[in-house]
DNA sequence: CACCCTCACTGTTACGATTCAGTGACGCAC
DNA sequence: GTGCGTCACTGAATCGTAACAGTGAGGGTG
């Protein structure tokens, strides 16, 4: 049955059940202008499980000029959080459809050598990617997601829109009464760009509310740090009574630097975080944040990677995330 | 240069250095007893550099039998936490060895099916797989890897001592005066394996002190069931005065509880958790917990893999990971 | 009954890499 | 000057699948 590799191949399959190899893989692939008799699909089907066979991805590969690899590209940001959740929801997801998830970090291996080599069914990018690459990739057949982060909705591309966030924790605080306004930014370069978006729209939003932009402090993942940060932030004139912070982590170690000071949320500073992290309602006390709804967004950008992967198109219109507020009791 | 298909061969690398494609193919591979001119092999590595040439892994991968992937098998736990962060950083590192990892979890698709199709270079198992399956990919040329959670250290196979957990909780507690000891079990049934394992460490250590069994009681991600339960240590007798939590998420959720029934670590109970989360120095208090030294394991991990796969054999020594104490203040 | 279709298949090639088995050219020994 | 051994390569087979280009049998038409 199988070659001396141990490999049960198609032709062992088709050996089995007495038609040629080329059947074999009609039936397999249904292909639609072949006209299989019930009969012969049924040998076929049955000498499939009797022998176990099961097509190498790689031979495919090689002959499809394709890949069932799905290579995603991930910004150089601190494992963890967010994205590590949502690189966990996307690959259950694409599995489910055949697909098998890659990720890769922006900096290890520049985009172009990993996807020539791969030849993957369809790259995902979390952040921005040259034309001229995308272009590539496309004439070489292969369907590009981009997930922008921006507030430009371009068509096929999936926004999350960090600059919404940074607004609603402004708009939550402005509706509670606060009129000075602060931002916890992080200590962690590499998250740059977004602090960058979302501070944006957080000083838009003041702005728009009438309000001096927000004071920003750094609070790295430290109590010291962070105590002092909420001193500062406290002892301000007019005081900062309210803090928009990068995101839970953040908020959590201002907290706790805030404890620390003998200030308390939200009487003598009202935070508010970003990504409702599973410990967010365990925080002292229980953490206000923004939602930025992941779930939507795998389910979003599985459809538009399978669906592209089995030749409909990118959707034209776009598709923005919708974020939403999760109210507890700091802010 | 390039076929119709447009992708740059090891054909089109030849003719561009005026050799054969063999030549190509020896020298990108430093063949071992294959005698290279200098002169030649610069032409090769010209005309590659020229032209943009990558190898196509899909043929790479039928021609040798197995692709550069590493097929990594997850226990079907709640995403989040450990896990991931784990396969964060086993993916970098295995990454800068040329190797791709692919995760997939326990139940979605069954161990036999995906490794027959992708022909991974090695299999990464993070709970018990059967020693058929084990027998029948070695036998296929593939290098298999298990991470065990028990305390049994067989030769190759990668453990993190789960009992050794339980125990080292149970230790800080009876160094810290307490006598009366209590586990937090998570809700999730899941978690069951860990659980027992955690669980049966901290009974051992606790029978060695010459202690009673600890009391277990469930504590989910839920304050008001969190706070029954503190309630409920607290006021049996003799009292529980110092609580194991089965990990950082239930150590949350636990101190969340108390506060709401105004009770306070570690003074009226001692919480020490497991996994030393990011946000636990940030815990009201700071969480005591057990670090499991991923960084350990993901190293350990990667050497055997990578070694492996270059086809040295696995070291015959236990691999038992160390797991260390972080103290902080909540006991 | 010659012609053309459709049906239900089969023979063979191509995808792009690795690698076994040569093959001239050259040097050196006897 | 024949024999032998390196050296530095090249030709061709091979991995397992997909799909193009047939092919014979059977049926309907004029």
């Amino acid at each position: 049955m199988a070659g001396r590799t141990g490999r049960v191949t198609a032709t062992d399959v088709a050996k089995e059940a007495g038609v040629s190899q080329t059947t074999v893989s009609y039936v397999l692939n249904d292909v639609p202008h072949q006209k299989i008799s019930e009969q012969t699909r049924r040998k076929v089907l049955d000498a499939v499980a009797k022998l176990g066979y099961k097509p190498s991805a790689a031979a495919r590969a090689l002959r499809l000029g394709r890949s069932d690899l799905v290579l995603m590209f991930l910004p150089d940001v601190p494992v963890g959080g967010t994205i590590t959740a949502l690189v966990e929801m996307l690959g259950d997801e694409l599995e489910r459809h055949g697909l098998n998830l890659v990720t890769r970090r922006e900096h290890h291996a520049p985009l172009k050598s990993l996807w020539r080599e791969l030849m993957p069914a369809a790259v995902m990018t979390a952040f921005e990617v040259s034309d001229e690459d995308v272009a590539s990739m496309r004439a070489a057949g292969i369907h590009v997601v981009s997930a922008g982060m921006g507030p430009d909705a371009a068509p096929g591309v999936l926004t999350i829109p960090q600059t919404v966030i940074g607004a609603m924790q402004v708009e939550r605080l402005a509706d509670t009464g606060h009129v000075r306004i602060g931002y916890a930014a992080p200590g962690d370069p590499r998250l740059r760009d977004f602090l960058a978006l979302r501070l944006e729209g957080a000083r838009t939003a003041c702005a728009e509310r009438g309000l001096e932009p927000p004071v920003l402090l750094d609070v790295p993942l430290d109590i010291a740090a962070a105590a002092a940060a909420a001193e500062q932030w406290h002892s301000a004139d007019p005081a900062v009574t309210g803090v928009c912070a990068y995101n839970d982590e953040t908020a959590f170690a201002l907290l706790a630097g805030m404890r620390r000071v003998g200030l308390s949320a939200p009487g003598d500073l009202a935070v508010i975080g970003v990504d409702n992290d599973k410990l967010a309602p365990f925080a002292m006390p229980p953490l206000t944040t923004i939602d930025n709804n992941l779930d939507v967004v795998v389910g979003r950008a599985a459809r538009m990677i399978v669906g592209g992967v089995a030749g409909r198109a990118l959707p034209s219109s776009p598709q923005v995330t919708p974020v939403s507020l999760v109210v507890r009791e700091s802010a």
